[in-house]
DNA sequence: CGTGTGACGCGAG
DNA sequence: CCTCGCGCCACAC
């Protein structure tokens, strides 16, 4: 095979996938997991020309703040979390409560 | 090989 | 609480 090496833009595909409903997971963490902790910014870029159909509405910022470049803005990013069960409150979501890591228990 | 870029992160005032 | 600004790094051209 030509590179088993997958790059940083699949890794973070792969993770955005396994994101549970009803969980949250941050830039930061997704770029960390993907190996590299600081590049949080490029997984925003992948997630707007990413997948459509992964689940990036459960992909926040650092502390819980709604991603401002989501269809529709902040409100469109919020109320595609109402659709998972996460409520969020003003343009924040309790992410102290629904943040989720992998290979940890759900 | 060089440059630009951004759905970010965080320190400082 | 808020605003301002720089760093940061993978990826496209």
């Amino acid at each position: 095979m030509d590179q088993d090496l997958p790059t940083f833009k699949e890794e973070v595909i792969s993770i955005v996938r396994t994101i549970p409903k009803g969980r949250l997971m941050t830039y930061g963490q997704i770029a960390a997991l993907a190996g590299s902790p600081r590049a949080a910014r490029i997984v925003g870029g992948i997630a707007h020309f990413g997948n459509p159909s992964l689940p990036w509405q459960r992909v926040v910022s650092k502390g819980g703040y709604l991603a401002k470049g989501y269809p529709g803005g902040v409100l469109g990013h919020r109320q595609a979390l109402e659709k998972d069960g996460i409520i969020a409150k003003d343009y924040r979501v309790p992410v102290d409560e629904l943040l989720w890591w992998p290979d940890k228990n759900e």
